[in-house]
RNA sequence: GUGCCUGUAGUUUAGCUGGAUAGAAUGGCAGGCUACGAACUUGCAGAUCGGGGGUUCGAAUCCCUCCAGGCACACCA
């Protein structure tokens, strides 16, 4: 695809005597599309030459020598230049790219086939998969899916919580109280409800803590009674966790548990003895990392067994010599900025490669709370996942039942499927992922506006069209004079954006960025829709437009299922 | 107490490596289906960009400070 602003750089290197790298970065959008394609604000220039910009803005508009190239005009207002493409080259290009890679539009090699680890989801089994881990599901997802568009290596990991003080509570509740439960009914529930009661108990009776505490020691020792219910609880959940991650349709390269790890602790603890900084500190071992204002961060506990911590290094020290990874990117909420900001300072004394110790990056996100305050398996205040998609999938469904009876009653399953969870998968992934989400069913159910369900719809909208047209024209004889008109040329030009787009998504690590995107897509091509009849009796306006729809179709779904979210036929 | 994050129309938000008139959506109001799907679309009203200082030709954006909310701060993960 013709790349339009190296052609303006290079143009305006020669009248600027600046690099054409370094003017790439200051070339921008224009505030309003009647100003131009592209813009170049002078300001930054004026200390430099020692004019106004103003003036530099126009001495550079007269002598800028663009023939030759696909810039049609230069203008300047005030301290800008504006540039102007020649609108057919630029729906040329981009037509002939998406042609070319249809469902493949978007793709590159700038990712070189280095190795990414995105690690997402890892949920704790024996707890139920509540909203709170619906972000990290799906952001992660939406990475992995955006690195391997880019040429990257990707590897996603699922870094199950299934190890720790927690599981020594659960065998300790389960040991007193099993009889006076079904666990094979409703496994989560019943291990949820143990969970509750005895985290109740502990609270209480101090003594019963450190028989849980005991426990999970007996437990990284191998004692047979405890590691057989450990693998019970972990089947029981994986079972269910599957449930979710197939309507999702999540899947992981490698499913490996905390516990995986903990064979593999001892080496992180000697390697970190001999560096000598590993210290004793009341009772227990830590690495101090007051020098770098941090808190000290624990590598052992002072009854001798091991913390999160310690896992995760092992973690890191395990993927840095199984995969080589250039980055490693873990997906969990910002309660968590800390650790990982300690784990990250303290792997560089594991001996991995300096390229793995700055592959390490914490992907943080908000927290998901309730209107009535922060969710809490311990409390019992959760919204289950399975609950939330089964509710949108049937509200969906009884949309489709007013508005498209004469479906079949597959279709219609099927479509309430995809809209219903679409719906769910925008809503997660429409903001910025830093912001805190405060759930609410009207939101999150919501179908109209800025909405997964707009997006699908506006899909659903150009599949019926194109239906209508009944065959696709051949892109040689499109005319493209016809899409040059301001409604087409919007869409024209969203399209053009969109490898950048998925660029800078990965950049950022913001799938958000899609989202916004695929918005601003099917607004765009709605308003074309609108305005414009496309199934013409006039030939070459009519092949011009049902081809334009065409390629729209191509990148609205190519977009979305990078997020995720698939598309209906009908709906 | 210390550190980190967030604060933009009633609500949800984009813009945050400084740049043109702060874009949207939703809700409100007024229009548009005998055209290719109205889960759509066109328009109107609605913003002291949390407050106050500063830097700059120029600040929602950078710096300082205060306020509000969230999160974290050693034997949980």
């Amino acid at each position: 695809m013709k790349n339009f602003k190296e052609q303006i750089a290079k143009c305006l290197s020669k009248v600027a005597n600046i690099n054409e790298q370094e003017l790439i970065t200051f070339i921008e959008k224009p505030k309003s599309p009647e100003l131009g394609d592209y813009a170049l604000p002078c300001f930054r220039f004026s200390k430099e030459i020692g004019k106004a910009p103003n003036d530099i803005a126009e001495a550079w508009s007269k002598e800028l020598n663009f023939q030759g190239t696909d810039i049609e005009s230069v203008t300047n207002t005030g301290a800008y230049l504006n540039f102007k493409i020649y609108k057919q080259a630029m729906a040329e290009t981009v037509l002939e790219e998406i042609e070319a890679k249809k469902d493949r539009f978007g793709e590159s090699n700038i990712g070189k086939n280095q190795t990414v680890l995105v690690e997402y989801s890892s949920p704790n089994i024996a707890k139920p998969f509540h909203i709170g881990h619906l972000r990290t599901t799906l952001i992660g997802r939406a990475l992995y899916n955006i690195y391997k568009k880019l040429g990257y290596n990707t590897i996603g990991i699922n870094h199950l919580g299934d190890y720790g003080t927690q599981f020594g509570k659960m065998i300790e509740g389960y040991k007193r109280w099993q009889n006076e439960y079904n666990i094979e009914e409703d496994p989560i529930q019943v291990l949820t409800d143990i969970y509750v009661r005895i985290n109740a108990l502990c609270k209480e009776d101090e003594s019963v803590l450190d028989e849980c505490r005991e426990n999970f020691k007996k437990l990284e020792q191998g004692d047979k009674y405890c590691v057989d219910l450990w693998e019970k609880f972990r089947d029981l959940s994986l079972k269910e966790f599957d449930k979710i991650y197939s309507l999702l349709d999540i899947h992981f390269d490698s499913i490996k548990g905390e516990a995986f790890y903990a064979d593999k602790t001892d080496e992180v603890i000697d390697i970190l003895n001999k560096t000598g900084k590993l210290v004793e500190s009341e009772g227990a071992r830590i690495i101090d990392l007051e020098d770098k204002n941090m808190p000290p961060c624990m590598v052992c506990k002072s009854n001798g067994s091991t913390i999160y911590a310690t896992r995760d290094l092992a973690a890191i020290l395990y993927r840095a010599r199984t995969y080589n990874f250039d980055k490693c990117l873990y997906v969990v909420a910002y309660e968590q900025n800390l650790h990982f900001k300690q784990i990250f300072e303290v792997a560089k004394l594991l001996g991995i490669s300096e390229k793995c110790q700055k592959g390490l990056e914490h992907i943080s996100y908000g927290m998901v709370h309730l209107k009535t305050g922060k969710m809490s398996t311990r409390e019992g205040n959760v919204i289950k996942v399975e609950e939330l998609l089964k509710e949108s999938i049937s509200r969906v469904r009884k949309i489709i039942e007013e508005k498209n009876p004469e479906l079949t009653e597959e279709e219609k399953d099927d479509i309430a499927t995809k809209v219903g969870i679409g719906a769910v998968i925008y809503n997660d992934l429409s903001g910025s992922r830093i912001k805190d989400e405060v759930f609410d069913w009207d939101t999150v159910l919501n179908f109209n506006g800025e909405t997964g369900p707009y997006i699908q719809y506006t899909y659903v909208r150009t599949k019926s069209v194109l239906k209508k047209a009944e065959n696709i024209p051949n892109f040689k004889d499109i005319d493209i004079e016809c899409l040059t008109e301001k409604d087409a040329y919007e869409v024209i030009k969203l399209l053009y954006s969109y490898t950048d787009i998925i660029e800078s998504a990965a950049e950022k690590n913001e799938p958000s960025i899609i989202s916004r995107f695929l918005i601003d897509l099917a607004k765009a091509y709605s308003s074309f829709y609108n305005e414009n009849k496309i199934i013409v009796d006039d030939k070459k306006v009519r092949d011009a437009r049902v081809y334009l729809t065409y390629v729209t179709s191509i990148v609205l779904n190519n977009g979305a299922n990078l997020l995720g979210i698939k598309m209906p036929e009908k709906m």
